[in-house]
DNA sequence: CAAGATTGCTAAAACGATTAACTAACTAAC
DNA sequence: GTTAGTTAGTTAATCGTTTTAGCAATCTTG
């Protein structure tokens, strides 16, 4: 046989398809289905293992049981250890998770935004690209349940979780400001997209509180691409073209861990030659010598957020926004 | 209009669904339909964005151009980078991935096969747990496209892509060996999986070959749980019991790095007071001072092997069970 | 005991695509 | 002028579920 269906069920207890699919559905007792013929539909069910097809039940219900998750690239770190709480949720609740990766290309993200629609998921938690504004706000308008997660769109109405990135920016520099770093260097991507903005906006904003001159010579931008390319020779060249600077404090992990390469490969010591501090913890920054300082993101409290916020939205109809900052984690180690 | 369908495609362009069906599969010239009409058909789909049914299409066809990637744990950094190629890989060719983690858990392992067997993924790629054996020996049997991942069973023929662990595990010990250690502890995992053992055997037969008696206290196994939860000072305390030891050679990336945390904390130094080694490459091991020697998996190589297979698997009829054996990197660092 | 209510189940129509089988209109051949 | 072949499509069955509407049989009730 190749594959057993409803009707051979049926067929093997003396039932119609409905019967069976009553059962099958927790729907014998509302539908009066007497216990006798259910026991007997479970058993030939449960000794047979049969699983209904996902495609015919799908096409009648329009319900996929399936959550899409869309990030920016399954391979980093931060990313990984967020799909992982995710998956690990959503599976306790009855719901699989499809994932994939935009890798920032903002084609590939639109393609697989409509991808994961035609596939019907029945929600998506969505790591946006810049370019990807019209296609959630159409998914918005058109009431399909979905989460932003890390960055939003100001102007798009939509549930989000995010970090409480300003804060933890602000925060780390002044950390560092109190430690008597005066010349703080911040090193970004060229991304305009909240996260990174957010990030830039506390840094900043820190200094001018504590009457330290936002000089933009010391923010040093890289380029954006995915997975992340960015040649260690090009960011030693801007760290010589900043010689003065008494720390540095890096917008994102993976730019952190090619810094610290950086300045191993310029011999700079960590603290004594320079402060170090940067955005996400990381397996390397709490074992470096020295341990790295860092703006850790909760991230089980920002997976069950989302998590929390979609599957709500899903099953509710109620399609109020809703908004969720988490507060990050400022770990001092001995960097600066 | 809640969605766009097919038929609405063939009203607009004043054909049967049939026809638009056609032009959407590429078969129209191969139907005889004119290029007229292929043109006309094919400038609405465009317009009107139209994405058939993926529920109605899969129902019909039984594909789904989607395969399933099962690893152990999507939050470690070696699984998370091979599902990144995986990811990439299958995209260009059109195909969508699903992942899943069995978290090392029986069960949930059963249950993920199950299920994306119900959702009738065209072929999936298992980096199995050992009680998955009959599950996927039901699998081969049913001709369903699989892929086995980093370790297999002897006795299940099936397709796998491996890595040569005897080779990785035997060429570091004979560094370990060239560079003077001779008690070198091994720290591994309580694993009967085939990976697991060839590291083992490797590390053993080196010894001996190496006329070094195989001392099994010097084997410290650790338990097997995921996400990996093993306590430091559980390991500090084992590290404690064999202080004669002149290096370590680490299992896998998670016990290297907890290897390296536990070290630190009981102040050794690397390498003068011991060496050390691991499998895996990883940022930390890259950067880490002194950086550590590794064991380091050709990541691109396997994945590419592993989908090319499967691919191959899904269209060719050709079921010649196939193994592939990728050599592993040994890279000497400075941590003996 | 007739009329309604309840019980226990089923028939058949969806869901939205694919595709085998067919048709209708021409053209070509003898 | 009949037959056969080609062209350019269409009709309708099908995939395997869910679910609405309904049908007997039995039970209640005044």
């Amino acid at each position: 046989m190749a594959h057993i269906l409803l009707k051979h069920i049926a067929e093997e207890a003396g039932v119609s398809v409905t019967t069976v699919s009553f059962v099958l559905n927790g729907k014998a007792k509302e539908k009066r289905i007497s216990d006798a013929i259910i026991e007997k539909v479970e058993k030939i069910i449960e000794a047979n293992n049969f699983k209904p097809n996902a495609f015919a039940k799908g096409l009648r219900t329009g319900k996929t049981a399936t959550i899409a998750l869309i990030v920016e690239d399954i391979g980093n770190a931060f990313f990984a250890n967020i799909a992982k709480k995710i998956e690990l949720i959503a599976y306790k609740k009855g719901y699989k998770v499809v994932f994939a990766s935009t890798d920032n290309n903002e084609l590939k993200a639109k393609e697989l935004l409509e991808l994961m629609r035609s596939q019907h998921v029945d929600g998506l938690i969505v790591i946006p690209t810049p370019g990807l504004r019209p296609s959630i706000l159409q998914l918005t308008q058109k009431k399909v349940p979905i989460i932003l997660f890390d960055r939003y769109f100001e102007d798009v109405p939509t549930n989000y979780v995010i970090l409480d990135n300003f804060q933890g920016s602000y925060k780390m520099t002044q950390a560092l400001i109190k430690s008597g770093k005066r010349k703080i260097g911040f090193v970004t991507i060229d991304s305009k997209m909240t996260q990174m903005v957010e990030r830039l906006e506390g840094y900043r904003q820190c200094l001018i509180d504590h009457s330290i001159p936002y000089d933009e010579d010391r923010v040093m931008v890289f380029p954006h691409i995915s997975p992340i390319q960015i040649d260690p020779a090009f960011m030693e060249a801007r760290f010589r073209a900043q010689p003065d600077l008494d720390a540095i404090f890096f917008a994102t992990n993976y730019l952190g861990i090619l810094g610290l390469e950086c300045l191993n490969n310029l011999n700079k010591s960590i603290p004594s030659d320079i402060g170090v501090a940067s955005f996400d913890d990381h397996d390397l920054f709490r074992l470096f010598r020295p341990p790295i300082s860092v703006v850790a993101q909760p991230i089980e409290d920002l997976a069950n957020a989302a998590i929390e916020m979609l599957l709500n939205q899903i099953s509710n109809e109620s399609i109020q926004t809703k908004q969720v900052r988490v507060m990050p984690q400022i770990i001092i180690r001995n960097s600066f």
